[in-house]
DNA sequence: TTAAATTAAATTGTGCACAAGGTAATCGTG
DNA sequence: CACGATTACCTTGTGCACAATTTAATTTAA
Protein backbone atom coordinates (compact mmCIF):
# COMPACT_ATOMS: atom_id res chain seq x y z
CA UNK A 1 0.00 0.00 0.00
CA UNK A 2 0.46 3.80 -0.34
CA UNK A 3 2.91 3.01 -3.58
CA UNK A 4 2.21 6.17 -5.27
CA UNK A 5 -0.19 8.25 -4.21
CA UNK A 6 0.59 11.44 -5.95
CA UNK A 7 3.21 11.82 -8.76
CA UNK A 8 5.57 14.05 -6.21
CA UNK A 9 5.60 12.31 -3.08
CA UNK A 10 9.80 12.20 -4.04
CA UNK A 11 10.61 15.58 -4.09
CA UNK A 12 11.22 17.39 -0.67
CA UNK A 13 8.95 20.66 -0.29
CA UNK A 14 6.70 20.05 -3.19
CA UNK A 15 3.53 19.65 -0.39
CA UNK A 16 3.71 23.32 -0.34
CA UNK A 17 4.15 23.83 -3.93
CA UNK A 18 0.15 24.09 -4.80
CA UNK A 19 -1.95 26.19 -6.09
CA UNK A 20 -4.41 26.55 -3.47
CA UNK A 21 -1.65 26.78 -0.53
CA UNK A 22 -0.95 29.87 -1.93
CA UNK A 23 -1.04 32.81 0.07
CA UNK A 24 -0.07 34.80 -2.94
CA UNK A 25 -2.76 33.32 -4.99
CA UNK A 26 -5.27 34.30 -2.67
CA UNK A 27 -4.06 38.03 -3.12
CA UNK A 28 -3.38 38.39 -6.72
CA UNK A 29 -6.78 36.75 -7.09
CA UNK A 30 -8.80 38.78 -5.16
CA UNK A 31 -7.02 41.72 -6.10
CA UNK A 32 -8.36 41.29 -10.33
CA UNK A 33 -11.73 40.53 -9.18
CA UNK A 34 -11.70 43.91 -6.62
CA UNK A 35 -10.33 45.52 -10.07
CA UNK A 36 -13.31 44.13 -12.09
CA UNK A 37 -15.73 44.95 -9.76
CA UNK A 38 -14.42 48.29 -9.83
CA UNK A 39 -14.39 48.58 -13.29
CA UNK A 40 -17.91 49.60 -14.38
CA UNK A 41 -18.45 51.92 -11.53
CA UNK A 42 -15.28 53.67 -12.75
CA UNK A 43 -16.04 53.60 -16.53
CA UNK A 44 -18.97 55.47 -15.82
CA UNK A 45 -16.68 58.68 -14.76
CA UNK A 46 -14.20 57.26 -17.87
CA UNK A 47 -11.24 56.29 -15.67
CA UNK A 48 -9.53 52.99 -15.20
CA UNK A 49 -8.56 51.58 -11.97
CA UNK A 50 -5.46 53.14 -11.66
CA UNK A 51 -5.94 56.52 -12.85
CA UNK A 52 -8.95 56.18 -10.22
CA UNK A 53 -6.20 55.63 -7.78
CA UNK A 54 -4.26 59.06 -9.23
CA UNK A 55 -7.33 60.68 -9.33
CA UNK A 56 -7.78 60.01 -5.50
CA UNK A 57 -4.58 61.21 -4.47
CA UNK A 58 -5.10 64.27 -6.17
CA UNK A 59 -8.52 65.00 -5.01
CA UNK A 60 -6.82 65.30 -1.55
CA UNK A 61 -3.54 67.64 -2.31
CA UNK A 62 -3.30 69.00 -5.71
CA UNK A 63 -0.45 70.39 -7.46
CA UNK A 64 2.31 68.06 -6.98
CA UNK A 65 5.01 66.29 -7.99
CA UNK A 66 5.28 62.94 -10.54
CA UNK A 67 7.63 61.74 -7.14
CA UNK A 68 4.94 62.50 -5.24
CA UNK A 69 2.62 60.28 -6.84
CA UNK A 70 5.57 57.33 -7.34
CA UNK A 71 5.99 57.54 -3.67
CA UNK A 72 2.39 57.54 -2.50
CA UNK A 73 0.53 54.95 -5.01
CA UNK A 74 4.22 52.32 -5.04
CA UNK A 75 4.15 53.07 -9.16
CA UNK A 76 7.16 53.69 -11.13
CA UNK A 77 7.63 56.60 -13.57
CA UNK A 78 7.83 53.79 -16.03
CA UNK A 79 3.94 53.59 -14.92
CA UNK A 80 3.14 56.70 -14.06
CA UNK A 81 3.99 58.66 -17.05
CA UNK A 82 1.96 57.30 -19.62
CA UNK A 83 -1.09 57.00 -17.17
CA UNK A 84 -1.18 60.96 -16.56
CA UNK A 85 -0.63 61.72 -19.80
CA UNK A 86 -3.65 59.96 -21.01
CA UNK A 87 -5.08 61.94 -17.96
CA UNK A 88 -4.23 65.14 -19.50
CA UNK A 89 -5.51 64.25 -22.98
CA UNK A 90 -8.77 63.81 -21.29
CA UNK A 91 -9.03 67.14 -19.98
CA UNK A 92 -8.53 66.29 -16.12
CA UNK A 93 -5.42 67.24 -15.25
CA UNK A 94 -2.55 69.42 -16.61
CA UNK A 95 1.55 68.81 -16.18
CA UNK A 96 3.92 71.64 -15.80
CA UNK A 97 7.69 71.48 -15.16
CA UNK A 98 8.64 73.47 -12.11
CA UNK A 99 10.68 76.77 -13.42
CA UNK A 100 12.56 76.77 -10.01
CA UNK A 101 13.81 72.84 -11.32
CA UNK A 102 13.11 72.15 -14.92
CA UNK A 103 13.86 68.28 -13.90
CA UNK A 104 10.10 68.36 -11.64
CA UNK A 105 6.35 67.98 -13.36
CA UNK A 106 4.28 69.13 -11.15
CA UNK A 107 0.19 68.17 -12.06
CA UNK A 108 -2.52 70.34 -11.60
CA UNK A 109 -6.42 69.25 -11.62
CA UNK A 110 -8.48 71.56 -14.51
CA UNK A 111 -12.01 72.15 -13.21
CA UNK A 112 -13.31 69.25 -15.12
CA UNK A 113 -11.06 66.91 -13.21
CA UNK A 114 -11.68 68.49 -9.66
CA UNK A 115 -15.56 68.36 -10.68
CA UNK A 116 -15.13 64.89 -10.74
CA UNK A 117 -15.13 63.80 -7.31
CA UNK A 118 -18.28 64.09 -7.27
CA UNK A 119 -19.36 61.92 -9.68
CA UNK A 120 -17.11 59.87 -7.63
CA UNK A 121 -18.22 60.38 -3.99
CA UNK A 122 -20.62 57.31 -4.00
CA UNK A 123 -17.97 54.90 -5.15
CA UNK A 124 -16.73 54.04 -1.96
CA UNK A 125 -20.05 52.61 -0.23
CA UNK A 126 -21.28 50.94 -3.55
CA UNK A 127 -17.89 48.67 -3.69
CA UNK A 128 -18.49 48.02 0.37
CA UNK A 129 -21.86 46.66 -0.55
CA UNK A 130 -21.01 44.75 -3.92
CA UNK A 131 -17.88 43.56 -1.73
CA UNK A 132 -20.45 41.49 0.93
CA UNK A 133 -18.50 42.67 3.78
CA UNK A 134 -19.03 44.99 6.69
CA UNK A 135 -17.31 47.76 7.23
CA UNK A 136 -15.30 46.32 10.21
CA UNK A 137 -14.45 43.30 8.24
CA UNK A 138 -12.86 45.55 5.51
CA UNK A 139 -11.27 48.23 7.60
CA UNK A 140 -9.50 45.02 9.56
CA UNK A 141 -8.10 43.08 6.03
CA UNK A 142 -6.96 46.94 4.91
CA UNK A 143 -4.81 47.12 8.36
CA UNK A 144 -3.84 43.61 7.57
CA UNK A 145 -2.77 43.81 3.97
CA UNK A 146 -0.93 47.42 4.95
CA UNK A 147 0.97 45.72 7.48
CA UNK A 148 2.11 43.17 4.88
CA UNK A 149 2.72 45.31 2.22
CA UNK A 150 4.88 47.87 4.26
CA UNK A 151 6.93 44.88 5.36
CA UNK A 152 7.48 43.39 1.97
CA UNK A 153 8.50 47.14 1.08
CA UNK A 154 11.33 47.39 3.55
CA UNK A 155 12.25 43.42 2.68
CA UNK A 156 12.23 44.70 -1.13
CA UNK A 157 14.15 47.97 0.20
CA UNK A 158 16.89 46.15 2.28
CA UNK A 159 17.42 43.50 -0.18
CA UNK A 160 18.09 46.15 -2.96
CA UNK A 161 21.83 46.54 -2.08
CA UNK A 162 22.67 43.17 -3.51
CA UNK A 163 22.83 44.40 -6.85
CA UNK A 164 25.45 47.65 -5.64
CA UNK B 1 -14.33 78.71 13.21
CA UNK B 2 -14.58 75.27 11.18
CA UNK B 3 -14.85 77.46 8.43
CA UNK B 4 -13.02 75.35 5.60
CA UNK B 5 -10.68 73.29 6.85
CA UNK B 6 -10.57 71.04 3.81
CA UNK B 7 -11.20 72.18 0.28
CA UNK B 8 -14.28 68.90 -0.33
CA UNK B 9 -15.91 69.64 2.87
CA UNK B 10 -19.33 70.45 1.01
CA UNK B 11 -19.35 67.04 -0.99
CA UNK B 12 -21.25 63.99 0.86
CA UNK B 13 -19.40 61.11 0.79
CA UNK B 14 -15.82 62.73 0.28
CA UNK B 15 -14.42 62.25 3.08
CA UNK B 16 -14.25 58.43 2.27
CA UNK B 17 -12.63 58.98 -0.83
CA UNK B 18 -8.89 58.92 0.24
CA UNK B 19 -6.25 57.38 -0.57
CA UNK B 20 -5.69 55.28 2.46
CA UNK B 21 -9.07 55.04 3.11
CA UNK B 22 -9.32 52.42 0.79
CA UNK B 23 -9.22 48.37 1.16
CA UNK B 24 -8.71 48.04 -2.45
CA UNK B 25 -5.26 50.24 -2.71
CA UNK B 26 -4.17 48.20 0.16
CA UNK B 27 -4.91 44.86 -1.82
CA UNK B 28 -3.59 46.30 -4.77
CA UNK B 29 -0.19 47.52 -3.77
CA UNK B 30 -0.05 44.51 -1.31
CA UNK B 31 -0.58 42.12 -4.58
CA UNK B 32 2.04 44.47 -6.63
CA UNK B 33 4.69 44.20 -3.49
CA UNK B 34 4.10 39.90 -3.33
CA UNK B 35 5.02 39.70 -7.22
CA UNK B 36 8.19 42.41 -6.99
CA UNK B 37 9.64 39.63 -3.72
CA UNK B 38 8.79 36.71 -6.02
CA UNK B 39 10.31 38.05 -9.25
CA UNK B 40 14.28 37.40 -8.37
CA UNK B 41 13.61 33.95 -7.23
CA UNK B 42 11.53 33.11 -10.46
CA UNK B 43 13.59 34.68 -12.84
CA UNK B 44 16.25 31.88 -11.54
CA UNK B 45 13.94 29.43 -12.98
CA UNK B 46 13.20 31.86 -15.76
CA UNK B 47 9.24 32.17 -15.10
CA UNK B 48 7.14 35.04 -14.57
CA UNK B 49 4.63 35.41 -11.60
CA UNK B 50 1.60 34.25 -13.76
CA UNK B 51 3.71 31.57 -15.78
CA UNK B 52 4.43 30.38 -12.20
CA UNK B 53 0.72 29.44 -11.58
CA UNK B 54 0.31 28.09 -14.44
CA UNK B 55 3.24 25.69 -13.44
CA UNK B 56 1.55 25.13 -10.03
CA UNK B 57 -1.61 23.62 -11.78
CA UNK B 58 0.28 21.54 -14.12
CA UNK B 59 2.70 20.42 -11.17
CA UNK B 60 -0.18 18.83 -9.38
CA UNK B 61 -1.90 17.72 -12.66
CA UNK B 62 -0.67 17.32 -16.03
CA UNK B 63 -2.49 17.16 -19.72
CA UNK B 64 -5.27 19.46 -18.89
CA UNK B 65 -7.50 21.45 -20.71
CA UNK B 66 -6.65 25.27 -21.26
CA UNK B 67 -10.20 25.58 -19.89
CA UNK B 68 -9.25 24.26 -16.37
CA UNK B 69 -6.70 26.43 -16.34
CA UNK B 70 -9.10 29.00 -16.88
CA UNK B 71 -11.26 28.37 -14.12
CA UNK B 72 -8.74 27.62 -11.56
CA UNK B 73 -6.48 31.17 -12.03
CA UNK B 74 -9.70 32.93 -13.29
CA UNK B 75 -7.97 34.20 -15.97
CA UNK B 76 -9.21 34.58 -19.85
CA UNK B 77 -8.24 33.11 -22.76
CA UNK B 78 -6.76 36.33 -23.79
CA UNK B 79 -4.63 36.29 -21.45
CA UNK B 80 -3.38 32.19 -20.91
CA UNK B 81 -3.22 31.81 -24.43
CA UNK B 82 -0.22 33.81 -25.56
CA UNK B 83 1.39 32.44 -22.12
CA UNK B 84 0.94 29.22 -22.58
CA UNK B 85 2.36 29.43 -25.91
CA UNK B 86 5.43 31.11 -24.39
CA UNK B 87 5.82 29.13 -21.95
CA UNK B 88 5.91 25.87 -25.04
CA UNK B 89 8.46 28.11 -26.91
CA UNK B 90 10.64 27.63 -23.59
CA UNK B 91 10.67 23.94 -23.74
CA UNK B 92 7.86 23.68 -20.90
CA UNK B 93 5.72 21.96 -22.23
CA UNK B 94 3.44 21.24 -25.33
CA UNK B 95 0.26 22.34 -26.48
CA UNK B 96 -2.02 19.72 -28.37
CA UNK B 97 -5.65 19.63 -29.75
CA UNK B 98 -8.32 16.80 -28.68
CA UNK B 99 -8.70 14.09 -31.89
CA UNK B 100 -11.79 14.22 -30.02
CA UNK B 101 -13.11 17.38 -30.00
CA UNK B 102 -10.82 19.81 -31.85
CA UNK B 103 -11.85 22.87 -30.14
CA UNK B 104 -9.94 21.60 -27.12
CA UNK B 105 -6.52 22.19 -26.36
CA UNK B 106 -5.01 19.91 -23.64
CA UNK B 107 -1.36 21.06 -22.13
CA UNK B 108 1.05 18.63 -21.16
CA UNK B 109 4.40 19.12 -19.25
CA UNK B 110 7.46 18.09 -20.98
CA UNK B 111 10.39 16.12 -18.99
CA UNK B 112 12.00 19.56 -18.68
CA UNK B 113 9.19 21.29 -17.30
CA UNK B 114 7.89 18.40 -14.66
CA UNK B 115 11.43 18.78 -13.60
CA UNK B 116 11.56 22.52 -13.21
CA UNK B 117 9.28 21.49 -10.13
CA UNK B 118 12.39 20.34 -7.86
CA UNK B 119 14.29 23.45 -8.27
CA UNK B 120 10.74 25.37 -7.78
CA UNK B 121 9.86 23.07 -4.54
CA UNK B 122 11.95 25.72 -2.11
CA UNK B 123 9.85 28.76 -2.82
CA UNK B 124 7.32 29.20 -0.51
CA UNK B 125 9.70 28.50 2.48
CA UNK B 126 11.72 31.37 1.17
CA UNK B 127 8.92 33.89 0.18
CA UNK B 128 7.14 32.85 3.74
CA UNK B 129 10.35 33.72 5.85
CA UNK B 130 10.82 36.78 3.22
CA UNK B 131 7.30 38.48 4.10
CA UNK B 132 8.22 38.72 7.55
CA UNK B 133 4.39 36.65 8.17
CA UNK B 134 4.17 33.56 10.79
CA UNK B 135 2.98 30.69 9.02
CA UNK B 136 -0.40 30.95 10.71
CA UNK B 137 -0.83 34.75 9.40
CA UNK B 138 0.02 33.95 6.17
CA UNK B 139 -2.79 31.05 6.07
CA UNK B 140 -5.40 33.13 7.85
CA UNK B 141 -5.00 36.10 5.58
CA UNK B 142 -5.06 33.55 2.52
CA UNK B 143 -8.78 32.61 3.97
CA UNK B 144 -9.57 35.89 4.63
CA UNK B 145 -8.90 36.69 1.26
CA UNK B 146 -10.37 33.69 -0.46
CA UNK B 147 -13.50 34.47 0.61
CA UNK B 148 -13.27 37.79 -0.36
CA UNK B 149 -12.35 36.48 -3.52
CA UNK B 150 -15.26 34.30 -3.75
CA UNK B 151 -17.70 36.68 -2.59
CA UNK B 152 -16.60 39.19 -5.43
CA UNK B 153 -16.71 36.38 -8.39
CA UNK B 154 -20.40 35.34 -7.15
CA UNK B 155 -21.62 39.19 -7.02
CA UNK B 156 -19.54 39.87 -10.33
CA UNK B 157 -21.53 36.65 -11.54
CA UNK B 158 -24.88 37.83 -10.52
CA UNK B 159 -24.86 41.05 -12.58
CA UNK B 160 -23.23 39.55 -15.35
CA UNK B 161 -27.22 39.01 -16.78
CA UNK B 162 -27.38 42.86 -16.71
CA UNK B 163 -26.33 43.20 -20.14
CA UNK B 164 -28.63 40.23 -21.62
C1' DT C 1 34.52 76.37 -12.50
C1' DT C 2 34.29 72.68 -14.62
C1' DA C 3 33.93 67.45 -14.16
C1' DA C 4 31.64 63.80 -11.80
C1' DA C 5 27.72 62.31 -9.39
C1' DT C 6 22.96 62.56 -8.46
C1' DT C 7 18.19 63.37 -9.38
C1' DA C 8 13.59 63.63 -11.96
C1' DA C 9 11.37 62.17 -15.50
C1' DA C 10 10.81 59.96 -20.13
C1' DT C 11 11.50 56.13 -23.39
C1' DT C 12 11.73 51.35 -24.95
C1' DG C 13 10.66 46.62 -24.74
C1' DT C 14 8.37 42.51 -22.55
C1' DG C 15 4.58 40.44 -20.43
C1' DC C 16 0.39 40.43 -18.48
C1' DA C 17 -5.13 41.43 -18.05
C1' DC C 18 -9.20 41.85 -20.36
C1' DA C 19 -12.96 43.52 -23.61
C1' DA C 20 -14.59 42.80 -28.09
C1' DG C 21 -14.83 40.37 -32.02
C1' DG C 22 -13.77 36.27 -34.84
C1' DT C 23 -13.44 31.22 -36.28
C1' DA C 24 -14.01 26.53 -36.37
C1' DA C 25 -15.97 22.50 -34.23
C1' DT C 26 -19.74 20.42 -31.94
C1' DC C 27 -24.39 20.01 -30.13
C1' DG C 28 -29.44 20.30 -30.08
C1' DT C 29 -33.87 20.45 -32.34
C1' DG C 30 -36.94 19.71 -35.54
C1' DC D 1 -30.04 15.86 -42.26
C1' DA D 2 -30.13 20.86 -41.72
C1' DC D 3 -29.30 24.84 -39.25
C1' DG D 4 -29.20 27.82 -35.39
C1' DA D 5 -26.96 27.92 -30.92
C1' DT D 6 -23.22 26.96 -28.10
C1' DT D 7 -18.51 25.94 -26.97
C1' DA D 8 -13.48 26.45 -26.98
C1' DC D 9 -10.12 28.91 -28.26
C1' DC D 10 -7.65 32.73 -30.84
C1' DT D 11 -6.71 37.58 -32.30
C1' DT D 12 -6.57 42.49 -31.81
C1' DG D 13 -6.32 46.65 -29.32
C1' DT D 14 -5.82 49.34 -24.93
C1' DG D 15 -3.80 50.08 -20.63
C1' DC D 16 -1.08 48.91 -17.07
C1' DA D 17 3.62 47.26 -14.44
C1' DC D 18 8.32 47.30 -14.46
C1' DA D 19 13.35 46.63 -15.89
C1' DA D 20 16.76 48.91 -18.37
C1' DT D 21 18.38 52.70 -20.68
C1' DT D 22 18.44 57.53 -21.80
C1' DT D 23 18.12 62.60 -21.32
C1' DA D 24 18.41 66.75 -19.15
C1' DA D 25 18.83 69.54 -15.03
C1' DT D 26 20.95 70.20 -10.70
C1' DT D 27 24.26 69.41 -7.06
C1' DT D 28 28.84 68.32 -5.33
C1' DA D 29 33.41 68.56 -5.02
C1' DA D 30 37.94 68.85 -6.70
Amino acid sequence: MSEHKFSDQSIPGADLLTLDRQMCFALYSASLAMTKLYKPLLSELGLTYPQYLVMLVLWEKDDIRVSTLKERLFLDYGTLTPLIKRLEKHGLLVRQRSPEDERQVFVRLTEKGRSLQQAAAGIPQRVASASGCSLAELEGLKTELCALRNRLHSHLDSHLAESA
